[in-house]
Order: C-alpha cells, then sequence, then structure tokens
DNA sequence: TGTTGATTTGCAATTTTGTTTCATCGAAAG
DNA sequence: CTTTCGATGAAACAAAATTGCAAATCAACA
C-alpha cells in the first residue's frame, strides 16, 4: 500500500506540510509532480487525514488543558458507542483515546478556564448516567505536542 | 496581541491550513493579501507553531498507541527538567504533559508493536533512576485527533 | 525470453496560490 | 487641524501546485 517514498514523503509533510513539493522531491529522489501525485494519492485513501496548523498554547494565554480518565459504570458496545460520539462533538475535547484497563476513556480536554471546566464536567461528566466516575489531572506544562507516527522506526 | 480576525483565520486553518488566502480572506471579510500578513504576522509571534500532516494511524496499519503515566520518585526541578528533555528528545513518545497530582507526567507513545515498546520501557523508564513507577494504558481506538484550540469558545 | 498492459515517471505548459509593492485610509497624538 | 503610524486593498509579481503527454518501468504471462 505505500512504499519507501510514501513513508519518506510523510515523515517530512508530518514535521511541515509548507515544504514545496520540489525540495521533497529532490530530498528523496523524484520529481515534484510525483510527489504531488503521490500525496494526492494518500489523501484519497484517507492515510493523509488532514492539514492542520498547529496554534502554541502558551503564547495565547488563558486556556487551560486536562486530562480526563473515565471510568463508566457497564461496558456495554452501544453505550460506549454513544459516548464517543458524544465525546467527538464537543469542541473542548481536542483527543479522545478508547483504552483498556481499569478505566475505558482518556480525554484531552482544552478549556478557557478552570471555572469553565467545572460547568463542562456539570454539563458532560456528572450528567451522564453510563460514567461512574472520572479523574481530572491538569497540565502545567507541554513539553511535546504533535500527532507524529516515527514511520523510520518501523522497519518498513 | 490578537483580535477577532486573528482568531478566526487561526480556526480556520487549524482545521485545514491548505485553505487559500483568497478564500479565507472573504470568509472572514479581508483581502488576501491582510489576510497573508497577519499569519506572517502569527508565525514570527511564535503564535503558530507548526504546520503539519495528519496521518490515520489504523490507516497505516502496524503500530501501538499507549498512555503512559509516570510517577517520580522525588521532585526536583532539575531533574523534572531532565526528563522533559529526555522525553522530547524520544521520536517515540508524541506528546508530553507535565502534571500535578499523584503522578508528574503522562506521554502519548507510538510504536510499531508491544514487543517494540516493552525493549522502549526496559531503556527509557525501567532503566531511570528517578523513575518510581509508571503504568500504561493501551489504546483501542482513537476517536477524535486534533490539536485544535476552541477559539469560539474563548469569549474574545 | 519476449510481448503486452498497467502503472509510474519526468518534463513542460498551465493554473492556482502566495508575496510584495504602493497608494490610500483611519485612528491616535501633538 | 495636521502629523504619524499602522493596517488595508488592488494590482503586479513570484512561487508553488496541478495537468497533459510521451517515455520509462515493471509484472504477468505466453
Amino acid at each position: 500500500m505505500l512504499d519507501t517514498f510514501d513513508h519518506k514523503i510523510l515523515e517530512i509533510i508530518q514535521k511541515n506540510n509548507l515544504t514545496p513539493q520540489r525540495d521533497i522531491g529532490e530530498r528523496i529522489g523524484l520529481s515534484a509532480a510525483a510527489v504531488q501525485r503521490r500525496i494526492k494519492r494518500m489523501r484519497e485513501l484517507g492515510i493523509i487525514e488532514k492539514d492542520i496548523t498547529i496554534v502554541n498554547r502558551e503564547k495565547i494565554g488563558n486556556n487551560v488543558t486536562l486530562l480526563v480518565e473515565i471510568f463508566l459504570d457497564s461496558e456495554k458496545i452501544e453505550q460506549i458507542d454513544t459516548l464517543k460520539r458524544e465525546f467527538e462533538k464537543i469542541p473542548e475535547v481536542q483527543q479522545c483515546y478508547y483504552v483498556t484497563g481499569e478505566s475505558d476513556f482518556f480525554l484531552v480536554v482544552v478549556v478557557p478556564s478552570m471555572a469553565y471546566y467545572e460547568q463542562l464536567t456539570r454539563k458532560v461528566f456528572f450528567s451522564n448516567e453510563n460514567i461512574k466516575r472520572f479523574r481530572t489531572v491538569v497540565v502545567m506544562g507541554i513539553t511535546k505536542n504533535s500527532l507524529e507516527i516515527p514511520f523510520s522506526l518501523f522497519v518498513s
């Protein structure tokens, strides 16, 4: 499905998707057109999900990041799916991980303030019958912030 | 530092940074040139950290995502800073959160396999004097995957 | 081994997007 | 008022992405 060229392309644009295709081509030994076609193909296949700008949270201020571990009452598939869809829709939820172990979900939440978060917990967590309990961890600093997949480590 | 126009621009390019500046301008009521200058300025200020492609992990297969909660022995500033720098350098560590509460760090780790992860824990966690213990949570599914900051909710 | 067909490539033309220039506008300060 | 500073839009310009086409590559199969 993906060859070494594709991996190399992804490695580059995962770090900076504003890199000109000419430069990418030069680095990996392909023409710009070939690079362009491969990128297009990976977009169509859904391998490339989206292309985004990352904003530095500390620079803009007035925001708090929280990690929320969620423990469900019952672990019925339908209820889990319902919850997944619910979390997805909440703009304050940046990331949602469905996990194994004692807990069932991990969320990364970004809000303007703790007061705001308090309101959010009432609306989203406390009011939900299926959530037995949840644990909130306050983030003091974000040292590394990416969604990069380290292809170079994947034998390939 | 940032006005409503900037917020609107960020809101758009956080979702898709391939949106032409002309389109952005049209949507928010500015010329393309003005949009371009604002983006440039935010880059220089470090508000825009980077521009990247997001790869769909499930589509490429052969990878496991893990959440690691880390408990330190002593919480001396120097040791924490050292650890921060160490985690940052590890390519398998995608995100590193420095947190309050019983634990000290939360990591999001992406590896090719569990066997690979086992090796990584030996090299990184077990061998580190300052790490008292750590808890690994296996991610079964990622429902939402972004680094978006919901500006629309921030009064502004 | 040779042929066929499908796929991928590079080059060059074309189109789209990003960037710079320059004259103008408007608000704040004198 | 007048000056100054910063931001703007329109237009010119530069750079990048995209497409068409012929040639090259490669795998399947006779």
